[in-house]
DNA sequence: CTTGACCTTGCCCCAAGGGCAATGTCGCAC
DNA sequence: GTGCGACATTGCCCTTGGGGCAAGGTCAAG
């Protein structure tokens, strides 16, 4: 018969975790001793021993405990917990893989040839306002997307080549300040769909790929005016009209 | 300008997590707006991506606010994680194959041999007192160290087919109830050393094997009766004069 | 008889947030 | 302008898996 620091120590844990299982009706409490001590049978350490192994993989306390009262559910929670592991093992990696980019390169802002296309964006007409959006637009993008977000930035470096596109973003870029009711929004967000339709066709790039992180960029943008916010719905409502559906969000 | 929404859902966190890090110092607090609403820079994305990167990687929210503060310290921290990060592979690793074991032949308390074994020793003249108490160690080697368990098991029941030593045991079984100052113990003690020294040499076995197992069985033992105890101890005595030196614990 | 190692219960503490309450503020629709 | 739903603010308590301490009782050894 074993004392609970026997116990604890075949094991490889304090005697506080044993009493915790006791306490949490993971292990049941064993006879005591005359002076009062617990003492366990040599059972107990294969009881403790297979506690231990679910611990370690992860599994909450309470769902160990119902695994021992219900052992007909044992195998096929320990097939799950095989893939969970799997997983885990997957992301940890993942982690390492990232953590050593930010190690190697430290992260800047920005790449260069980002800061170099902003810098050459006055001599284009923009204003300093939207500049100073874009960069943070781009910052968000690189942060959080850091894989796609070299693709969007040369589309956006292509486009500007285009002097039509050019002439919608200053537009656009202008349009700040309107009033959100102003007729030319709408003749405005008109010109858009139509250019957007011819650049992209049926597939907008970036949605197809992260429809979710388009959605906060926009609302980033939306919130800086009212008037943009009016133009950003006169283009979703001028894209459905056009046989378009922005499967945005759950899409 | 982001919000505090925003800002948590570029990076996938929750809100109360982005006032979590203010509060610890992790991230300063952004200016507030006229209604006091927090207010961020795009920048702001960066640095909680840079620190969502290290507590995915199970740095302690402290010790990121230390790396924030003493960035001198970033290049040896990030090689020390990355370390980290590859033992904790292995042991999650480790515990998938022990968790497929269990899952693949459900743990039994004792192997089968090992069953039978016990079911002879009453025809060689064991009591059940000491087949109980062999029992147990059984189930404890087995459970803890189920890798060299099967080495030893071997070992033992070889050294019963020899008619001195199983003589040897035999008489330790009758010692249980001895007075700890009967001279026969030291006798018996003697006779063990030598056997034990004929048999095994200079290295015993599962002492070289795993030091602290073996202490904690004849811990075990010992708690069964003085007599035991006794015997124990002038067995490390004969060991020890006889120019042995018990490597336990730290050795 | 003391000393050190063990056991008992009970209590408070930690990280890293989750969840709720009570209140204030937005933008939109009617 | 009124109401609604979504969002923001602070403050407080709750969780998991134990660690640590206090104040006492027990045990074997010198």
């Amino acid at each position: 018969m074993l004392t609970i620091g026997q116990l604890a120590r075949y094991v490889g844990v304090s005697t506080k975790t044993v009493r915790v299982y006791h306490a949490k009706g993971l292990l049941p409490e064993p006879e005591r001793d005359s002076s009062g001590y617990r003492r366990y049978p040599a059972q107990a350490v294969v009881e403790l021993v297979k506690i231990r192994m679910l611990a370690d993989a992860g599994v909450p306390l309470a769902r160990i405990r119902e695994l021992a009262s219900a052992p007909e559910q044992l195998d096929s929670a320990l097939q799950q917990l095989d893939a969970d592991l799997t997983t885990r093992i997957k992301l940890l990696r993942d982690t390492q893989r990232r953590l050593r980019k930010l190690a190697a390169g430290d992260i800047r802002y920005l790449p260069e040839e980002v800061e170099r296309h902003l810098d050459g964006l006055p001599g284009l007409g923009f204003t300093q306002r939207w500049i100073a959006m874009e960069r943070d637009l781009w910052i968000i993008v690189y942060a959080t997307h850091p894989d796609i977000a070299d693709t969007w930035f040369q589309d956006q470096t292509q486009a500007l080549t285009n002097p039509e596109l050019r002439q919608l973003y200053l537009a656009c870029d202008q349009a700040h300040d309107l009033d959100p009711a102003d007729p030319s929004l709408t003749e405005l967000a008109d010109r858009i769909v139509a250019a957007s339709i011819h650049r992209y066709g049926a597939e907008p790039p970036g949605q197809a790929a992260d429809a979710t992180i388009a959605e906060l960029l926009q609302s980033t943008v939306n919130a800086s005016s009212p008037a943009l916010r009016q133009l950003d719905s006169l283009i979703r409502n001028g894209l459905e009209a056009g046989g378009f559906t922005l499967r945005t969000g759950a899409g």
